[in-house]
DNA sequence: CTACTTGCAAATGCTTTGCAGGAGA
DNA sequence: TCTCCTGCAAAGCATTTGCAAGTAG
């Protein structure tokens, strides 16, 4: 769907990408994370724990939990804040790209979005403008726009 | 502090739009809930359960989250999304301006911007086309800066 | 071999609820 | 007086952790 390469050798690169990430934070890039991360670039979206012990059935859900843990302290993968309570995970920006999210607050569904390169620099240096005028340093910003899904309307 | 008006008369007015919201949806505006609301004013940011707890010693925190809960479905307060785990609170945009967030990743602490109206307007009409691309009902947005802030630096 | 991983089950900790008495309109 | 509100204590539930066995390097 929306795969712009052809699967296999397109993510060799990543997870070796990944491997390094963990080996400098001595972790071992075992089946069961790379099983997540192959989710996560399979979906092309953030996606819940649940959604992950679903697609996974042999993933215990305290594993899920750890391997999560671990991958978001090696850099590998980051927490998104949905509009319903529950947490989801994506690839951390350094190895995908900068992006944005449509929140669906019927269902929870998360959709990413990238904004134009033009818009995306305007906002960015008018939102560091603020930040300073608060004594404020910016390390990145996020913007989720709340609405209905497709597939909910 | 950041009290341009003389505190109780420019909150008046304010206080009785609460009660016509919670009158709407067959809701009381008791001592405890209007005690709530006065720390948002007071406050001037989103504010936690235990921020809540703390400066209102004599309100259990079963009655905080069902009061946030009730607030939340009269369309007094809103729940926003910080840094941290915790849930924050602040009063709903119908009650007070459009503006957006800075997030302290150290001690997740919310501080409330306010965009110059024509980022704003640029931005909101750049991400109602992204999300009419997707097929999605945009509703409302919200941006967040993600750093370090004053205190913690 | 040594250190990190995993499963399972038990524990945590924030949040929600059932109930009975209290209060606003 | 009727309905909604409150406190307290008892759940609920997503997430975390202790421990012992398994496995990557």
């Amino acid at each position: 769907m929306s795969g712009d390469e052809p699967a296999g050798d397109s993510h060799a690169s990543l997870h070796a990408l990944v491997w390094a990430r963990l080996r400098r934070v001595d972790q071992r890039y075992t089946s069961g994370r790379q099983a997540i991360v192959e989710l996560f670039l399979q979906a092309g979206h953030p996606v819940s724990i649940s959604d992950i012990v679903e697609a996974l059935p042999a993933l215990p859900r305290s594993s899920a939990y750890r391997h999560l843990t671990d991958l978001q302290s090696a850099g590998v993968v980051r927490r998104v804040a949905a509009s319903d309570e529950f947490s989801r995970f994506e690839l951390d920006e350094n190895l995908t790209a900068h992006h944005h999210h449509l929140l669906c607050t019927s269902c929870g569904r998360v959709i990413d979005i990238t904004p134009s390169a033009v818009v995306e620099r305007a906002v960015s240096s008018h939102l560091n403008e603020l930040a300073a005028a608060e004594d404020f340093e910016p390390h990145s910003h996020r913007i989720d726009v709340l609405g209905i899904c497709a597939v909910c309307r």
